[in-house]
DNA sequence: CTCGTTCTTTACATCGTTGTAAATTGCGTG
DNA sequence: CACGCAATTTACAACGATGTAAAGAACGAG
């Protein structure tokens, strides 16, 4: 900038001036400044302005895995919703890792980053309630706080509920569930059992403890591993539903390997609406949450934190659809 | 910082030293400072950091999407790798649109990042060449660019042949191809057709232009379409190379809704290897590029540039794998 | 011609950190 | 007890930008 002013013969404060659009700026200087700035090809120092104003214009977005399509397609969405902030997203791995999702939490990048929105996977009501970082943080996913920290998600009770009715509707009586998760702190699980299980009683529909599968992770081989249990049953279940897409598209693939028949011999569910799933083998059934309004919700928050905006913490819930497709029909 | 040397009873750059572990610095005030700094939960300011020090700790990955599960997990990979380093990495979302990708040219965070990862889609050597920015940059893809960036990548022309040369052997006779890019830019396209030629001509299989097909991009979608043209053809092929998994994992859903059986009337291959094509219905033959070397490749290239590294450009080629699963077989 | 007003431009300090070089302390030696 | 040397600590400046406040310029009115 000092090289900018000296060429244009101004001081300093006056090319920041230009740069910065301030008004009272006399055209035949602007122009001259402007002409030095475009010939020397200046680009402003972000870690300055960082210093100096006390925003970057970054935020992070902590995610437990990029290749995980539901996560990767929200991460795109928010890029989205962020960029027309003005905002670049600086995205955090977290792989479910507690010493990782604990390191978000503190700060990842201290008074670089402008705010973040976190997805936990294994940090809980404590660990949040414990945080002593004053970074502006919007959780995503299952409301594990009733703290301070803004938040939005879907209701998953719901939308499990959804998923059984649909099932039971269709004439399905001895409906599995896989996805249920003993000892993870995550709160997804509960949730959707939670729902599951009262969509059942709403169907009344008895409860067999036998066809509610755990699953380690919530990834495709977990989906097979499971599948393959529940067949080995004697009394096996004629509807599966998958906590989410990816446990589902595993468990395609044993029903297939193994010949059975789907949605003939057993309809799958699944949960999240990858693109994936619609094309799997059969075209998946499962649950759209709306993720472009999550992504758009959680910016926005964010947004008003940043604008000053102090106040009690929001809780949004975004909607869900039930989106039918071939692997499910009734029961032949 | 002022705030902990005025409790510990010591001037600013003494904190500074202990924080940076500086090894002059006795024992007694190493510790009563220590303690000072723990009390004050004293978190470093990255911004004044970077723009003392130069560095940031930060560097930037700009792919074309992030829920195109290639791009995920390489991603996956090199934030891996970066934090190996101790950087993070910042995502950048071109969509393979001209002018985010000029952004990525020009410098998305000014002097903020330390260093750039970029898989260009439509940039093309011409503007590589022209870039005037001076942040390291390691590109990813097709080797547009003979000129002063580190590159890396797989040998798109040989592992098209070999694919070709799998399907030749197994028998195969009329080999389509999806995936050519008429009004694109993207070299990938060009190398993989190239590839396609070659392997045709070793094979000695005569050519037929009705049988390669365009695609817009490279998804699912293209992929199904593509593939519905292919069959509407008075002589349909028997055997199928699509130039991503993507466009094969559309394919192999136009040919279960038609009816046509995988691989005994047509055979599919596609390329990435994604996780998907283990689960597709059948699983998908494809190219396997050894993507976390070519994560901890495009790191190490970074890191040398960092380290004062001047000299040459350097181009590293990655390794590939034909993994052969049931979407391949000899035509019945 | 002087004064007040508005418009432009500028000097200076500051954000938090760390390199440089100088000041201070401590200690063993002659 | 003075001296030299090493260990320890410090003051100062600088990274690049911008808010504050004050200085300078321009202009019309009396």
């Amino acid at each position: 900038m000092l090289e900018v002013a000296t060429l244009a013969g101004v001081s300093v404060k006056t090319v920041s001036n230009v740069v910065n659009h301030y008004v009272h700026v006399s055209t035949a200087t602007r122009v001259r400044v402007q002409s030095a700035l475009d010939e020397l090809g200046y680009r402003p120092n972000l870690s300055a302005r960082s210093l100096r104003g006390g925003q970057s214009g970054l935020i992070a977005l902590a995610l437990p895995e990029l290749d995980f399509p539901y996560f990767a397609e929200l991460a795109r969405y928010i890029v989205q919703a962020a960029e027309a902030h003005g905002w670049t997203v600086l995205i955090d791995q977290t792989d479910g890792r507690a010493e990782r999702e604990k390191l978000v939490m503190d700060g990842i990048r201290d008074q670089l980053i402008d705010g973040v929105i976190f997805s936990p996977l294994v940090t809980g009501a404590r660990e949040l309630a414990a945080r002593r970082d004053t970074t502006p943080m919007v959780l995503l996913g299952e409301r594990v706080h009733h703290g301070t920290m803004d938040h939005v998600g879907i209701d998953n009770v719901a939308a499990a509920q959804t998923v059984v009715a649909h099932l039971a509707t269709l004439g399905h009586t001895r409906i599995a569930a896989i996805g249920e998760q003993r000892h993870r702190r995550g709160e997804t699980a509960r949730l959707r059992l939670q729902g599951y299980l009262a969509g059942l009683e709403n169907a009344g529909l008895p409860f067999d403890p036998t066809l509610v599968m755990a699953a380690a992770s919530y990834h495709r081989a977990d989906g097979a591993a499971a599948m393959t249990e529940l067949l080995a049953l004697g009394d096996p279940p004629d509807a599966v539903f998958c906590f989410n897409d990816m446990l589902a598209i595993g468990a395609l693939r044993t029903l297939r390997d193994r010949g059975v028949r789907v949605p003939e011999d057993v309809a799958v569910v699944g949960f999240d609406d990858i693109e994936e799933s619609s094309y799997s083998a059969p075209g998946l059934t499962t649950i759209r949450p709306d993720k472009a309004r999550i992504a758009s919700t959680s910016i926005a928050l964010l947004a008003a934190r940043l604008d000053g905006g102090g106040g009690p913490s929001r809780d949004v819930t975004e909607r869900f659809d039930l989106v039918v497709r071939r692997s499910t029909a009734s029961p032949s």
